[in-house]
RNA sequence: GGGCAGUUAGCUCAGUUGGUAGAGCGUUGCGUUUACAUCGCAAAUGUCACAGGUUCAAGUCCUGUACUGCCCACCA
């Protein structure tokens, strides 16, 4: 111990070692920190759950953001004493983990990887990369410093998730929340299945718009392919120009012919858009098919799941849809029937937001669940909902959020929270993918009615079961023999996701876990997946327990580069927080993430604000070795007991800003104001630690006792930014059997926070940088140690029991204090408050650099005094604002009066 | 079309109850005194987007405008 600690801390040389050391002590095991006596029994809870990461590959710096954010929480409340627990986890992040797949096995040579290998042998690929995928992450997590109990790690898609799915899947089916239903989804003609209607998204894109003659109107439309078989057209109630034409039946040619159209009224009709009558396609889009049950209209598929054409097309029929549009305009414009293209025209495109393929709506018999049905709740813990009541889904989500049991932070994504379950549709839950939960569904082949989905022989009377069922409830046979048939579909990924918080507690055993972290505390990740994910926890958590998933939820924004663009590897701007770490250390890397941001807001990252952070973690690191090299003391206690009557201003100062300091960083840190934290942490550490108090622990020399004191409580106030260097030079004083990860956080404990020592410091500060600003302006060298007299008036005491610091700091040769002193010939005078410093320079003042810097002054001040005498001889100021703030005003403006006159008289004297 | 943010120093951003604007980086000058050049000391720079309003007092509250970004809906 107290040996000699590297000038520079190397983050590499340290780091693995450490987190291995935290992983063997099992702190991060809530229940061994109970055992080993570091937590009480009784504590209060804090729990968070790992949003967990896609299988799909590595983590990119937004994750690494969500640990740093995550740890810090974690780390802070772990201190305090608190239960806490940290749930880690993966996603198997069903369609983008499978296309992933498919593509590396393109890659390999394998052409179509689904066929050739089968459902078996393709899950077994699947799950070899989700492995493999799974273990970068895991390390990721842990070069990170993340303090994650791994012993109660999670996937979505392993055994006890499965039953939980399962089972959630059969109460909502038996709820009648679950249907299977024949209607319009979008479909992912690459993916080759379903998404949900927030799965898709839209891409502004240049287009072609075609305007046709269409009887006896013109409609225009940007995909003529789809319009095969439109034959009804829809005109606005209100819409003049079509008022004859209404319910009218007409005979005209189109792509494959004659055919009847006939005109209907409607005001989905937009008279301003285009023609203002259009022709509906009810198989092809959502709100046509809307139209299309409205008026009970056929609704034919003209195009199938892999984008071409149905034999609804006739000669088209086996052709790519998308493909054959020129040819279908060919065909009409050689009838005559094309009256123009628009070639400008911008479409918002929809496409998968896995693959960004087009999406192509198409009705499809899928499972849903229900978001408007009610039922009666089981049981409830929600305000405002007794058990027994009758709900909707939808009002389990805003209940929970509306009463204020789950809090939004920041609160704007409420609203945006609010709007989206308002414009909510039954959800779509099936996939068809091999990869994810296998609906808990069977069909048994010996019942009569047949499911073309499913294929012949098998029954249409889905069997919905936790387990593989025995008995047919149709039929009531038995069902061996191989004729029992589970549905091939798999759950949308969010499904299994949605039950997170509390799958990953054991739900559904009535586990110990469960009863003590859940509801967990907080649920923190990136707002991009408030819809996918946070909502659908809510919806999953108070369906199935009738409780909140978390109490707060905090949304991070995302990370961009340093030009504000999204990180990309096309744009060759990502920052790999592996890389970052290799080079700037972790802590380095989880500053640049905390710090300089606020809540919900994007935040830009660049390599130079990394290095930056790598420059203050080594600062910290110095300041450690400076004070550990100055210290008799072994095996301190962080308790120590300090000589309060001994104390001089200075550690009165730093001892009363420490407490502050210990005050705001954990309002902060509770109140999720992480930056503001450790930005206020960085100042005094920097601004006033090490560029003030260890220069005058120089000085005044004799504190060890103090100085350890603060770099105890310093540490552990750093230590959930920054775990690795704090846990390093702590184990530098106490070796490494005593982790700062699990001592117990500060709290104020000084009991002479004298408000006074902070305004007496302030002076003595005041008269430095005067004197070394004066210095710097008459071009003293720094080592050049010259004379000053202070005319010191009342504060005469103050400064002669300070006057070590003030003649090391400003780097004096002799100083004199006097009440009033008398300006020596050729001195400069500075005026400081209400006193006045004379400086000798040995005749090399500039006169005209005083004169310039004078006259500066004075303006100033002169400036300041009119306002201020303006403000004060104004009657409506003086009556109606608060006498403190009236006195105050007064008070600055006599103070800046008198600073005015002292000026002008160093000015004259100049002259 | 609806909604939400943002507009403050060259850059990135703070500014939490309204009381003569702050930090980091960068820039400029000087510099190695018993931690640290991944450092120290000092300096410069702002009609707080614009226009109204409320108020004794507005970066801060209200209304409107402009621009930027994002989200949702939708474009037949």
């Amino acid at each position: 111990m107290n040996k000699e600690l590297p000038k520079a801390y190397e983050p590499q040389n340290y780091e693995d070692a450490i987190y291995k050391r935290w992983e063997e002590s099992g702190f991060f095991n809530p229940d061994v920190c109970v055992e080993k006596g570091g937590t009480d029994a009784n504590a209060k809870p804090f729990t968070i759950v790992l949003p967990p990461p896609n299988v799909t590959g590595t983590l990119h710096i937004g994750h690494a953001m969500m640990l740093a954010i995550e740890d810090l929480m974690i780390r802070y409340h772990r201190m305090k004493g608190d239960k806490t627990l940290w749930l880690p986890g993966t996603d198997h992040a069903a369609i983008a983990t499978q296309t992933k797949v498919e593509k590396l096995l393109i890659e390999k040579g394998i052409k179509d990887p689904k066929k050739e290998l089968g459902r078996e042998k393709f899950l077994d690929e699947v799950n070899k990369f989700a492995q493999a995928s799974h273990d970068t992450i895991v390390n990721q997590c842990k070069k990170m410093g993340s303090s994650l109990d791994w012993s109660r790690e999670a996937f979505t898609l392993d055994e006890p998730r499965n039953l939980a799915v399962r089972t959630v899947f059969k109460k909502m089916y038996d709820d009648g929340l679950i249907y299977r239903g024949y209607r319009i989804v979008n479909w992912c003609p690459r993916c080759h299945s379903t998404l949900a209607d927030d799965e898709v998204e839209y891409k502004e894109q240049k287009t072609k718009f075609y305007y046709f003659k269409y009887g006896p109107v013109i409609i225009g439309t940007a995909r003529p392919e789809t319009k095969f078989l439109d034959k009804v057209i829809v005109v606005h109630p209100d819409d003049e120009r079509y008022k004859k034409l209404q319910g009218t039946k007409f005979e005209m040619d189109w792509i494959g012919g004659k055919i009847i159209a006939k005109v209907i009224a409607d005001q989905a009709s937009d008279p301003k858009f285009g023609t203002g009558a259009m022709t509906i396609t009810p198989a092809h889009s959502f709100e046509d098919y809307e139209l299309a049950k409205k008026y009970n209209l056929d609704v034919v598929q003209i195009i199938d799941e892999d984008g071409n054409f149905t034999d609804a097309a006739g000669d088209f029929v086996g052709k790519n849809a998308q493909a054959s549009r020129e040819e279908i305009v060919k065909i009409l414009a050689d009838k005559g029937l094309l009256e123009r293209v628009d070639e400008n025209y911008i479409h918002n495109l929809s496409v998968c937001y896995r693959c960004g393929t087009a999406v192509e709506p198409l009705p499809s018999k899928q499972w849903f669940i229900d978001v408007n049905k009610e039922f009666s709740i089981v049981n409830s813990k929600l305000k405002n909902i007794k058990a027994g009541q009758k709900v909707t889904l939808k009002k389990l989500m805003s209940e929970a959020v509306a009463s204020g049991q789950i809090e939004i932070i920041p609160e704007r994504f409420n609203k945006t929270y609010f709007s989206w379950i308002d414009n909510l549709r039954d959800w779509c839950i099936s996939r068809q993918i091999w990869y994810g939960h296998q609906i808990p569904v069977w069909y048994h082949g010996t019942c009569q009615e047949v499911s073309e989905k499913v294929g012949p022989g098998v029954s249409e009377n889905p069997i919905v079961s936790i387990d593989e069922p025995a008995v047919c409830p149709y039929c009531g046979n038995q069902t061996d023999g191989g004729d029992l048939h589970q549905d091939p579909d798999t759950l949308d990924t969010w499904f299994s996701s949605g039950l997170w918080t509390f799958s990953t507690l054991g739900w559904p055993e009535k586990t110990v876990d469960l009863q003590t972290f859940h509801p967990t505390s907080v649920l923190e990740t990136g707002y991009d997946i408030l819809f996918f994910w946070v909502a659908r926890m809510v919806l999953m958590t108070t369906y199935t327990l009738g409780d909140i998933p978390f109490e707060k939820v905090y949304m991070h924004g995302l990370v961009r580069d340093e030009q504000g663009r999204k990180m990309s590897k096309s744009l060759g701007n990502v920052i790999d927080p592996l890389d970052s770490i290799a080079k700037y250390g972790a802590d380095a890397t989880r500053l640049s993430l905390l710090l300089g941001n606020t809540p919900g807001n994007d935040t830009r990252l660049s390599e130079e604000k990394i290095a930056g952070f790598r420059n203050f973690t080594n600062k910290l690191w110095n300041m450690a070795r400076f004070i550990i090299a100055n210290s008799k003391i072994k095996n301190q206690n962080s308790k120590l007991q300090l000589k309060i009557q001994n104390l001089t201003l200075a550690d009165k100062w730093i001892l009363s800003r420490l407490d502050a300091t210990v005050k705001d960083v954990s309002e902060n840190i509770e109140n999720f104001q992480f930056s503001a934290a450790g930005e206020k942490l960085r100042d005094f550490t920097w601004s006033e630690l090490a560029d003030w108090y260890l220069e005058i622990a120089k000085i005044e020399g004799d504190k060890e006792e103090i100085l350890q004191y603060i770099l105890q409580t310093l540490l552990k106030l750093w230590h959930p930014f920054m775990p690795f260097v704090t846990e390093q030079i702590w184990s530098e004083m106490f070796g490494i059997d005593r982790m700062l990860m699990v001592e117990s956080w500060p709290h104020l404990v000084i009991p002479t926070v004298v408000e006074e020592s902070l305004n007496d410091f302030n002076t003595i500060q005041l008269i430095i940088t005067t004197i070394r600003s004066a210095r710097a302006d008459n071009k003293i060298e720094p080592n050049k140690k010259i004379d000053a007299i202070i005319s010191a008036g009342a504060k005469e005491k103050l400064l002669t029991e300070n006057s070590a610091i003030i003649t090391g700091l400003a780097r004096l040769e002799k100083l004199t204090i006097e009440t009033k002193a008398v300006k020596p010939e050729n001195a400069v005078a500075l005026v400081c408050g209400d006193m006045e410093i004379y400086l000798d320079l040995s005749g090399a003042v500039d006169i005209e650099k005083e004169t310039a810097r004078l006259t500066k002054e004075v303006e100033a001040a002169e400036k300041f005094v009119t306002v201020m005498k303006n403000k004060l001889a104004n009657a409506e100021f003086v009556n109606n604002a608060p006498p403190a703030v009236v006195e105050k005003e007064t008070q600055k403006l006599a103070e800046t009066e008198q600073k005015l006159s002292k000026l002008k008289e160093q000015l004259s004297n100049l002259k």
